[in-house]
DNA sequence: TTGTAGGCGTTATCAA
DNA sequence: TTGATAACGCCTACAA
């Protein structure tokens, strides 16, 4: 604090203007009526809807006095009375992964239509932060092991939860799931099958027993063969180690006819690596990524992915059933991912 | 919806565990005390803190019984009662930008330890959001002109905001605010100094008018110089199009002896174009960023920049001292930038 | 069609 | 050291 320069305006700009946040109460004097009218107007009872119903002429009053006043419903008083907040959480672990993001987009499209506003919160520990928050559905991104009975426990205090994951079981809170390795399986099968000489991209490509890269090296191990070494690229979390990672796969004489990127990130990192040495995607080096993201679907070549079907939409509309309450909780929602074939990787001329 | 693949779970996951969120009156009963020993207890009036006190083996009791029944106070109400929501909303408009989470990063930070609890909001209309929310503390990235009123509007409802912007003065709020262009100009001015031939890569790199690109051309111009073709790369805003840029910039016999990035992640793109040409950056050429973020110091080599020093620990302490109430508000920050000298640029051998 | 009044779960002011 | 009890601002059954 000590080196910051910071030059306070007069006393003339900090005049704190009398901030008496209007009550309904209030509303209510300057109109003439009685709070429960007002609350009625406020709540959308006007003539012609179903209810009580409100005569118009004090409709009009009412809606005058709670402007003039700058009249907001305070939330906290009506989460009180009511049990909802009218908000959505979103906890996801790193902002930065676009995957996260993607659900964040789409949840919040869908939150906003239904009158619901959506909040994110990163903090790779949500347990604690959890306890305090009193939203009407929230968002899980990701459990570590550690965390899982945080789960249950939450769910018993009446948190609305829907859980991304694939170890955990639904449990008073719903959980989607999704088996990305099985359709990593999928893709590289089909890339092997077709183009036979395929390259592996991606963080921890040379690890041939785990996640996303050991896929790559199974499939290869069941037909009797293993990757050459400059078949495989392994990379770090920065992107420009992705673009450096393709440049090295094929930037060279005896390049891979095709290439397996363990995420779209990734995968269009490759693409425009391929571009800047002169290669047509598709025709003289097929691409293929993991995730089936909308960056990937808006590509130009348009990028192969494997992924689920419908995810983002479905995991949305379940956000917003479950902070409305339409739906029951404690439901497993298993998303079968598939191969979306698409420009990257037309097949050869 | 119509294509998604879901199984639910049988009628046994879907049971609802008496979900009877657990009151104050609840553990009171429990404890054998009245609800406001409770009350004084969990909020921290132990026997040692100044207040009433409560007798040691009170205390116990009633931790215990809270600790069995899973209790866990509800903010909503206690927000009714004293007006704080123990949050801080961070409003981005893009989430994807670095600039923007290393705000957020900063005041989620120092919001933790003072026991608030950080929220995002991510939606360039902010507007209509914040009128529902209830937080301790609000700040705003970004204004657009036409949203300017709603600040004066917000603050008088008693929202204790803090803006970022250049266009705004104080008026009931805080505002941060940061001469970017100042900046850039005296970086500009000092590599044109030190290394003459300087290049230019950033978006709207050819309008000489405006921005941190207008900046350099106008410093060109009033030494009756002007850009040539190839001392100018435009690019757009994906990660691979700064890399891209930066080789079309240093792949040349001819390339430049420096090169102004007008942020610090093009910036940081360009160093890796320029390693993987096979230069040594601050040597064979000089590169600068704007924005003097962590992620430019970080680098290898540590990245010169312009940046407002100690902008974002300041912004995160203005933050908590808005939300805990321990400063009045509608103060003006003004942050002059300064250029931070660093590896990426060390002079001529 | 509108007003009265009770209660949501807390905290804070008193008095005991 | 603790307990009644009155708010906080809002919603809503019920009465008028």
């Amino acid at each position: 604090m000590s080196e910051r320069s910071v030059s306070e305006t007069s006393a003339k700009g900090s005049v704190q203007a009398a901030v008496v946040r209007p009550t309904i109460r209030m509303v209510a004097e300057r109109a003439g009526v009685s709070t429960a009218t007002v609350s009625y107007v406020l709540s959308g009872r006007g003539p012609g809807t179903k209810g009580p119903g409100v005569k118009a002429e004090t409709t009009r009053r009412v809606r005058e006095a709670a402007e003039e006043l700058g009249y907001r419903p305070n939330q906290a008083a009506r989460a009180v009375r009511t049990g909802k907040t009218q908000t959505v959480l979103l906890s996801v672990t790193m902002l930065q992964d676009p995957w996260s993001l993607e659900v964040v987009e789409a949840v919040s499209t869908a939150a906003r239509s239904h009158d619901l506003t959506p909040l994110i919160m990163a903090d790779d520990d949500w347990t604690i932060a959890l306890e305090r928050t009193q939203a009407d559905a929230v968002f899980i991104d990701s459990v570590r092991p550690e965390q899982r009975p945080a789960l249950t426990k939450l769910a018993r205090r009446g948190v609305r939860l829907v859980v991304f994951d694939s170890t955990v079981e639904p449990d008073g809170f719903d959980v989607v799931r999704s088996d990305d390795l099985g359709g990593c399986r999928t893709l590289v099968d089909h890339l092997i099958d077709e183009w036979d000489d395929v390259a592996l991209l991606g963080p921890g490509a040379t690890d041939p027993r785990r996640g996303r890269a050991g896929v790559f090296h199974a499939a290869l191990a069941e037909r009797g063969r293993t990757a050459a070494g400059n078949r495989v690229a392994d990379i770090v979390g920065s992107p420009g180690s992705a673009y450096a990672g393709a440049l090295r796969l094929l930037d060279q004489e005896d390049r891979p006819r095709a290439v397996y990127a363990s995420s779209d990130y990734i995968a269009i990192n490759a693409v425009h690596a391929a571009q800047s040495l002169g290669l047509v995607v598709g025709r003289d080096v097929a691409i293929a990524g993991v995730g089936n993201t909308l960056a990937g679907e808006r590509l130009q070549p348009s990028l192969t992915s494997v992924g689920p079907r419908e995810l983002l939409g479905t995991v949305a509309s379940i956000m917003v059933d479950v902070a409305t309450g339409d739906k029951p909780v404690g439901a497993l929602h298993d998303f079968p991912w598939e191969v979306w074939e698409r420009a990257s990787t037309h097949g050869p001329a």
